[in-house]
DNA sequence: CAGATTTTCGTATTTATAATACAAAAGTTA
DNA sequence: TAACTTTTGTATTATAAATACGAAAATCTG
């Protein structure tokens, strides 16, 4: 309980960067803009899926639009729940880093 | 090539943290005291055995003592490429959360 | 020094997460 | 309604994490 895999925390950072235009497609070019990296759309889409039956996204299908064909967007955002995990894994990570003085290799 | 799942990335920092003290043991009581959640002895050191096969750690075994019984401990460090990928993840989620102004929940 | 005790490492299995392959839904346009 | 576009969705495989269990390697005690 409590914890995130590394897909799961970097799809909830992507849907809060988003606001309101998270959904599937414009996750994964976000994602690609910035890392310069791919992540295939059905690996965001099951995630998002998840992590909605977790409680931590919601989600509902956007309009239909007269400017463009295909299917309805569905549009997702973060609950409080899912804010709270994801800070949380945050803090504790900035403690860890702080202690860090001088890295020492091998 | 380059991704590190979440408990690699706590192990990773943990071993950063606890310097030249870094082994099973002392990583597991240091996440349960940091954290107040445990990992188990096994799961830290499958992840230790895989992220030296990947290059990230190297490993020697300490030499035996006066003080206490038991069987010699296996102290791990970080390599400069362990490194770089644990500080490359950190500042890209750091670009994310700097993108974000004000959370809306739903 | 044999047997008990301590401390740690290690492997084998199961479960959960992530990635890949492929398909179908649902819209627009001609 | 056929062709095209955009997006969601499911089924399978691969990788990572958690659990169950055991063995190695040291000290201590009689």
């Amino acid at each position: 309980m409590s914890n995130l895999g590394s897909l799961e925390e970097t799809v909830l950072l992507l849907v809060m960067v988003l606001e309101s235009e998270a959904y599937g497609v414009s996750i994964a070019s976000e994602h690609f803009k910035r890392h310069d990296r791919e992540i295939s759309i059905p690996a965001i889409h099951t995630v998002l899926k998840r992590l909605e039956k977790k409680g931590y996204f919601t989600s509902k299908y956007g309009g239909v639009s007269k400017e463009r064909g295909g299917r309805r967007k569905r549009y997702y955002t973060i609950t409080q729940a899912g804010y709270k995990v994801l800070s949380q894994v945050q803090e504790d990570r900035q403690n860890l880093w702080s202690l860090i003085t001088r890295p020492s290799f091998s």
